[in-house]
DNA sequence: TCTGGGGTCCTAGGACCC
DNA sequence: TCTGGGGTCCTAGGACCC
């Protein structure tokens, strides 16, 4: 049975919600991003933005270069993700097949429900219609016969586009994108398969798969299904969401240092906030990672694996600090640091396998998840550094 | 004022065990 | 006294995604 999947995907997403919130900012070229003061990049730009060529990724004097009247605006995760979450409810009310790609995409499995709603178009124009009438919002449609397609017709039309494609139809297509536009070939697979002389998915589709296999292992079996447009992958409802692999943090400087008081200060905020993530879902791991990016940038990453799991800030800070020490290249400046915990174990109750007492962080935990985080705080990391 | 921050998956080599 | 082979865990690095 042929399937019918949608990908909604949020046209400029956060700066669309932050023009929501402040009308004063619609009509406006505007950028989000995390700390507008300090080194960041451009989260999302406003089509106003982008109209000057202000783009996802770009440096705050990048953007002002290219559109001196930009308006920054402060990133406001916890307001993206409440409009995010009741965005996908709407979505989960035409089929129970709703998988969340991301913060601001979605794709719906309608193969069994669309009959009931008088078919999978007209439940994309009702999304539409609901998103832009309750948030204001608007969204990108792909309708196709897979994930991959879906997504990819998607794009074709944004913003607010509502793009159909037909099996039938798909051949012709392939032949008119380029490899680089599918999702899961990137500038480095995209220059490769550009050597071998390849450069439209038609082609990618055509060429031996065998040959494909020899270059690039595995993938390459990935890669000519791509090419032929092939995409089995279900749609996996988000209540099954599988357990997260990882959690952590990192940040950049706002000036270069070599100040190991700093970098320990921030090592140590950055390990307290991966704990408390981690026991706010009730996770503990064994595998503490160190990212360390010179001025230079260059990143290196060491991993030190513990003999018990931990969701306890001080001991990741305490394994963090000695891959520090570890890696470290003494005169040299620091750009980035960043600790994250992985071999993850998820419990259902707190037990007696973590270290130590529970009664004290957690209840820290609420003062923190309540007041904002570090009103209470150890009182090592009392003193007041600027980043 | 070049180059954020959060993730996942894959590869490849070495240690170690049976 | 010529040493195979499978499995698992660990670590480092790279590609890719939003």
């Amino acid at each position: 049975m042929m399937r019918q999947v949608l990908h909604i995907d949020m046209d400029a997403f956060f700066a669309s919600v932050e023009q929501q919130t402040f009308p004063f900012l619609r009509g406006r070229p505007i950028g989000v991003c995390s700390h507008p003061q300090g080194r960041t990049v451009i989260a999302t730009a406003s089509y106003e933005a982008r109209a000057y060529g202000v783009k996802t990724a770009m440096t705050i004097p990048q953007a002002r270069k290219l559109c001196p009247e930009i308006t920054l605006v402060r990133c406001n995760l916890a307001k993206y993700i409440d409009t995010s979450t009741r965005i996908m409810a709407i979505c989960s009310r035409f089929t129970d097949s709703v998988e969340v790609f991301s913060i601001d995409e979605a794709f719906l499995d309608v193969t069994n429900t669309a009959h009931l709603f008088g078919g999978a178009d007209t439940i994309a124009r009702k999304i539409k219609q609901e998103l832009s009438g309750r948030f204001g919002l608007t969204c990108s449609i792909g309708i196709a016969p897979n994930k991959l397609l879906a997504k990819l017709v998607g794009e074709m039309h944004k913003p607010d586009g509502l793009t159909i494609i037909r099996p039938e139809e798909v051949p012709v297509l392939l032949e008119k994108i380029i490899v680089e536009e599918m999702c899961g070939i990137g500038p480095k697979t995209a220059a490769k398969l550009h050597r071998l002389g390849i450069k439209s998915c038609g082609e990618l589709g055509r060429y031996p798969e065998k040959a494909l296999v020899r270059i690039f292992g595995v993938k390459g079996v990935h890669l000519h299904h791509i090419g032929k447009g092939i995409d089995e992958s279900p749609v996996r409802p988000y209540f099954h969401k599988p357990p997260a692999k990882s959690m952590g943090h990192s940040m950049t400087f706002d000036k270069d240092t070599r100040n190991m008081a700093i970098i320990r200060h921030h090592l140590f905020q950055l390990s307290e906030q991966v704990g408390r993530r981690l026991r706010k879902d009730n996770y503990a791991g064994r595998t503490v990672s160190l990212v360390l990016r010179y001025a230079d940038f260059t990143t290196m990453v060491r991993q030190h694996s513990l003999k018990n799991w931990t969701n306890d800030g001080r001991r990741i800070y305490q394994t963090g600090l000695a891959l520090f020490y570890k890696l470290y290249q003494p005169p040299r400046y620091v750009r980035l640091i960043g600790i994250s915990v992985s071999n993850l174990i998820q419990q259902t109750r707190q037990t007696s396998m973590f270290e130590h007492p529970e009664t004290l962080r957690s209840a820290v935990d609420n003062l923190n998840n309540r007041f904002g985080e570090f009103r209470v705080t150890r009182a090592q990391n009392m003193k007041n550094m600027n980043r």
